[in-house]
DNA sequence: TTGACAGTTGAATATGTGTTCATATATAAT
DNA sequence: ATTATATATGAACACATATTCAACTGTCAA
């Protein structure tokens, strides 16, 4: 009688290599913010943003009009990117000029695409 | 009258930042295999069995123990990781070893948790 | 102060997705 | 052959989320 049977709905067989592996495992937390990040990175048109961004900081106008969508959808996602503390803003009269706020994003950009070409 | 009135629902602002940054927008297809490669490193059950995997070949049944998870929910996932070119497999009789197909994975990884690690 | 415009935001809708459940396949052992 | 077990998979459900629409705030100019 397998001793995760109320765990898991089968038996345990390497019990050397789950051991060992659940030792090394983090914390929950950390699993869960790590995914939020790739979430994040994981759509389209924040790619297409956080491309453009890489280059220039840019008011939401010029992303709509680069990305030909509009500034309302632009916008939500823009949000999504600052309360994520991928991107930041600076005010100025009427626009707003947004940047990236850590520079991890263009590391992590970069290698992404690299895995890309290498599957081509 | 901007020449853009038909693709977005605003003006451009700045000419030339829009220009020159949609010259170098990479295609559409680059844009859409990145967001996919993030979106399925973005899930907290597939970060954590890339996590498992990144240090041991492992079955489904000792992948599943580790994370505490049904047997068919983590096949349902590594199906998913292996279609994305994430992982790979080797079969030994009733078993399915996975492990992992990329190094960009690896690094990709390293680089995120840097960044959570940087964050707090 | 009035109008125009950059940007934000909540609600609604449409679409995508992770897990569960039931079932199917494949291999090994009796 | 039959049974047990490791894995895969289709359907269904619940939940998350991207875009649109409408309404709103804040700033500038006339």
């Amino acid at each position: 009688m397998a001793k995760n049977e109320f765990i898991c709905d089968c038996n345990v067989i390497h019990q050397d290599v789950v051991d060992s592996t659940t030792k090394s495992m983090p914390d929950a937390d950390t699993f869960n913010k790590l995914a939020e990040f790739f979430k994040i990175l994981g759509d389209t048109t924040r790619v297409k943003i956080l491309f453009a961004l890489d280059q220039n900081e840019m008011c939401v106008c010029d992303i709509a009009n680069v990305l030909e969508m509009s500034k309302s959808s632009i916008s939500h996602q823009l949000g999504t990117l600052r309360r994520s503390g991928i991107v930041k803003c600076r005010k100025s009269g009427k626009e707003v000029f947004y940047m990236l706020d850590d520079n991890h994003v263009k590391e992590v950009f970069e290698i992404g695409v690299e895995h890309i070409e290498h599957k081509k």
